[in-house]
DNA sequence: ACCTGAACACCGTTCAAGT
DNA sequence: ACCTGAACACCGTTCAAGT
């Protein structure tokens, strides 16, 4: 006889207002985590909420999980398992470019997302799996192991860069955001190379933006692992 | 006869156990708050712990500050102050390292100003100071107006990411970090290019990554410029 | 206009007490 | 071992009231 049972004699809890209230786990605790982060009105995570969701209190949480930083290490992994790491077959620069493409439009689903992949550095298995897929792809280039090893940090940290940027919605050519308006009142004596290009710094969509700089890396690496 | 003296008629505040209680302003107000972000022990700010150091209520802060993010912006900007944009004579690319150098070294002094680097796009007179000098140094590089508007962002953005990732205080080759125990606990059979580069990613210093990645990123921005 | 105390609606974490 | 209510020590922001 186990000792907890949802449907047990009690039948306190069992009206049919909530949905079977679910067992508590690391993983319900996990996923309930990424459903409130990836959720669009709000996008923001707390154990408070989490233990409410879960209809319990928040104490409750730390007998699985040890603090809010490993919650958080947990929720950026399980969210890392959406990037698919060989979408398309082609060349190795294809592949790179597809992989990466991918990895920040799953961080970008979320500004919270984006942002934990930096406070907390992300070390489980859908880490590992895309730095593996990165390592595997600059050795098809031609890099050797020094240099890629130290360029998939460069590469990941420019994806989480980049997404954690535009994680507040504002587009990045957005001609009315306070960034657009710095520039554009720039005064010319005190910045004229501002001034002269401001056009420039403006222009560009996101997506242009994001393939002329994987292009700007990958020459870069390719560039110093022949040399 | 000003309506507010520090030192009026009614003297209950100026007990000698108090340095003369500084008077509210803006300035004040970032003044303190890059005080308790750069503190050694703590190096958090928040609005109710400034306006304890200023002797008031958090809710008189919002006489000069519209809501925290706006602090925010005010309290980056400040710290880009610090930044040394000609601290060399010398070649462009010498004084464009010394430049990314300082600006890390800068955003690196606390781990919270270097979070505040993405949250909020810096658009303060200092940023606006950096961004001149980093176009400057593009164009005696010989970097057309188009692709130094793009790279100046690559490069802001490399600084930041950089101080960010590292502003938890573990060093980059820290052999008993949770990076290192995930890369070396990789089993060989699911990463077999990270078991074999284990050595590699975790080799090098902090200073000989920094070299490196701006030597990729310069490679690429010229190899772009040129084409 | 500047400043205030008090309240509102939240946080993460700890701890003694229960089962 | 798992779970809880209640407390602790905080947050940013608002608001009616004062000067």
């Amino acid at each position: 006889m186990p000792q907890r049972d949802p449907f047990g004699a009690s039948g306190v809890q069992s009206r049919r207002t909530r949905p079977a209230k679910p067992p508590l786990s690391r993983d319900a605790i996990v996923e309930e985590a990424l459903r409130q982060i990836t959720s669009e009105d709000d996008g923001t995570m707390s154990l408070r909420k989490i233990a409410k969701a879960l209809d319990t209190g928040p104490a409750s949480l730390y007998a699985y999980v040890k603090d809010m930083s490993e919650l958080q290490a947990l929720v950026l992994d399980r969210a890392l398992e959406a990037v698919k790491v060989d979408e398309t077959a082609g060349s190795w620069r294809d592949r790179l470019e597809a992989l990466l493409r991918s990895y920040i439009e799953v961080l970008m689903r979320s500004p919270a997302v984006a942002m934990m992949a930096f406070q907390t550095t992300a070390v489980g298995p859908n880490a590992l799996r895309i730095a593996e897929a990165l390592l595997e792809l600059l050795a098809q280039a031609g890099v050797d192991q020094l240099n890629a090893a130290w360029a998939i940090d460069m590469l990941t940290m420019f994806v989480t860069a980049t997404a954690a940027e535009h994680a507040d919605g504002t587009a990045p050519g957005a001609p009315d955001g306070p960034v657009a308006q710095a520039i554009n009142r720039a005064p010319a004596n005190d910045y004229p190379r501002i001034h002269a290009a401001r056009t420039e710094i403006m222009s560009g969509t996101g997506d242009e933006r994001f393939t002329w700089s994987v292009d700007v890396l990958v020459r870069g690496i390719l560039s110093r692992a022949q040399s």
